[in-house]
DNA sequence: CCTCCTTGCTGACTCCTGTTCAATAACAGT
DNA sequence: ACTGTTATTGAACAGGAGTCAGCAAGGAGG
């Protein structure tokens, strides 16, 4: 409690570190500073919550941070003191600050997934246009943050790339859902050119919206500059660009 | 001169440090060892070059090392090792790791920028078919270099993304050069949703290159993939997807 | 109410890597 | 050979990721 300071001077964990230090250093190390016990005036008493409250409330955290600053300028001390915890306690949960940032960033895919459930019974061009439409409303909504999280710390490693291509097939499956009836030719749908040309019809659609939005805020900003697309008009040349690009690619 | 009144300054950098140490750490600061020669023993002497050519030395070795590893993978000290200097070295060239890497970054555009060179007496659309030609082959060798190079630490300082955007722009006005006549409604080529259909273009060109070039060594490897389409098709989509997208843009 | 006892939680430590700086040595001009 | 300039170095510093031994909140069982 208030006197929990002293920590019985860290019996076992401070005789180890003192040798090693020692050994690595060679001349006899500094008098250790004594122990004080500091979490009481601090004000905040120590707050134990459930597993999954707690991992919650940090992803939630991380999409905020990770969402406005980059990966290497959020510290995992920033993101500490910002949940009113340890750093050790992250550790607790996450096993690495990349882990962490990658559980951040699949909670932030699932939400956009989730935002993006389409109805079934409408034609597939439809739904395409609703889907695209969902998509830019979403980018818009949450603008930088989208692009941050998913360009900033990206394809370092495989596991974030893993969870990004997932999304996109995921996200692409259902825009194109039930397009098949469209463009005949039955084994051509799967063919490598089709599959290089959907890959890059994401890679448009990202970049395009990015772009857009990027209008948008210039637009806000000054008047001088003409106004930015409507979402629709966007949506339209994503829409139509599809259609067409798998229109040359199956031919 | 500047170096040399810096110098002079070092009086003060010293001081100031000194004391910066003291206050930190309390104890007066250890006595500093004395500087020893060995360098001498180390077996390689100390080799002394020219200023361009110790920045070119270094800027090649980063395109080598920053095409294999990441931003992050790649220390200091693995640059200097290889290089066979210091650490310190490297600090006297660039200001810090992240101006290096866009030094490096600048470097690689510009080869790619400078291999781009197309003729212009040729017609708009078969100058297109020939650069995208071109882009394909330097993607094509240059494999995961040019995706980790693009990739890797992007868009996390300004400086980066404004390389990596004026690249862009060069090349796609380029591809583009003389196009105007082909799309005649004069004031829409500037027009807003043009300007965002050519960014997402851009973006297109590169996710469906990456995508061909990991389509191609997949193919390889595995003989049991379909093959890996072919340079020219993969030019022709992209040729057929910008005359397309400008074309819903502009209408 | 007390006592385990599990486990969320902490703080001090280590290690590693980017960055700084005073000192050193190679070269050019004299 | 002497000297000034400056490329080069080694050691120290800073600060952030990751580790660990121990502390305590809240329940289970007496």
């Amino acid at each position: 409690m208030l006197v929990r300071g002293m920590r019985t001077l860290e019996k076992h964990g401070g005789a180890t570190a003192t040798r090693r230090r020692a050994a690595a250093k060679g001349p006899p190390p500094p008098p250790r500073r004594a122990a004080r016990s500091a979490e009481a005036e601090a004000g905040r008493a120590r707050v134990r919550l459930d597993v999954d409250e707690r991992r919650a409330q940090l992803v939630e955290l991380g999409l905020a941070e990770f969402g406005t600053r980059t990966y290497e300028e959020v510290s995992i001390d920033l993101i500490a003191q910002a949940a009113g915890i340890s750093k050790g306690l992250l550790y607790h949960y996450f096993p690495t600050k990349r882990a962490y940032y990658v559980a951040c960033v699949r909670e932030a895919a699932a939400r956009l997934v989730a935002r993006l459930e389409l109805p079934t019974d409408v034609p597939p061009l439809e739904r395409l246009q609703v889907g695209l439409d969902r998509y830019l409303e979403y980018v818009r909504a949450h603008g930088g943050a989208f692009a941050t999280l998913m360009r900033s710390g990206a394809f370092a490693d495989r596991e974030l790339a893993a969870v990004i291509d997932e999304t996109r097939a995921t996200l692409l499956g259902r825009l194109t859902s039930g397009m098949a009836d469209i463009f005949p030719a039955p084994g051509t749908l799967s063919s490598p050119l089709l599959q290089i040309a959907l890959q890059g019809w994401v890679g448009l659609a990202e970049a395009m919206s990015i772009a857009w939005v990027e209008a948008c805020v210039a637009a806000e900003d000054a008047r001088s500059t003409r106004p930015a697309p409507r979402a629709d008009e966007v949506r339209d040349l994503l829409a139509q660009t599809l259609v067409a690009i798998v229109g040359s690619a199956v031919r």
